[in-house]
DNA sequence: TTCAAAAATGATATGTAGTATCATGAATCT
DNA sequence: AGATTCATGATACTACATATCATTTTTGAA
């Protein structure tokens, strides 16, 4: 795991490549996300630049934003907390079609992982038999994480 | 597939059973999602019970009569549209521990799928690997439905 | 080098989802 | 009937998200 500066200059790297501006505000986002073990909301994503930055984003830029940074695939929205997360395979630079997102209900960590091939045959599968056509896929499942699972104990 | 009167009438033989009343609101908010092939806000379901039977009901009882429906297994909520959907296992009686749903991006069709129990554990040793432990796991899943496929083309 | 076009951001207002809280009504059980 | 519990209503408010129009910044060609 490399830090976020590191994880920034790469994506900054991306962009130049693929005529994308990464600005100064889009950076601030993506480091607020890259920070934080938990998924954020757009507001909470405000604040957390606020205490950085000292810059005050209105509402609709850092949707704009967020909606940039999904679109370059370095931020995921997840349905389940309604909240938006860092992508973990930002340095990767192979494609990742398919997510899944291990979400802890006790401390709202977010955890992705890699899903063996084999099961999404399988769910295409699945789902091919009730005649969908499967897009984008992205598994969001709740759980309990390691370190949760140990303090309930 | 039984119709909508059927069902209802076995959920109120269930809620029977099992010292639970299925009132007639609550029966109004049941009816207005079985009656749908999408899943409906809150806000639709309120505009859908207006239109049934001229009862106007405030969003905090739709939202409470929705709550009750969860606990009681007759409804699930999906977290991408972000919006509610009749349980498709209401008459069947055993328990469904694992909730799948396959949702139409185009038209928003939902339909409740079956998940194969090896596809369950294989899910459950990911998770695993990752330290965390599943907890009522629903899965949901866009897709392209058959109709809206064969529209496409 | 400056002007036009495009891209990014700001500002204001508003729409939609969901909840807190307190009050009222209906069913149940002595 | 009266007390208790359960269900619903009413009001107000918070959080999430977008529509729209204005302004700034960047870029790139004349």
């Amino acid at each position: 795991m490399r830090n976020i500066q590191q994880i920034i200059d790469h994506a900054k790297e991306v962009c130049l490549d693929n005529g994308l501006r990464l600005t100064k505000k889009r950076r601030q986002v993506l480091r607020a996300l890259l920070a934080s073990p938990k998924a954020l909301s757009a507001y909470e994503i405000r604040d957390a630049c606020k205490k950085d930055s000292g810059d005050l984003l209105p509402p609709m830029s850092i949707y704009r934003i967020l909606e940039f940074l999904q679109e370059a695939g370095f931020v995921h929205k997840l349905n389940i907390p309604n909240r938006y997360t860092a992508c973990a395979h930002i340095t990767c630079d192979h494609e990742h079609l398919f997510s899944q997102f291990l979400i802890c209900v006790k401390c709202q960590l977010v955890t992705e992982i890699n899903i063996p091939d084999l099961t999404i045959k399988n769910m295409r599968n699945d789902a091919e038999s009730a005649g969908f056509a499967l897009e984008s896929p992205q598994l969001e499942i709740n759980g309990v994480c390691y370190t949760c699972r140990n303090k309930a104990a």
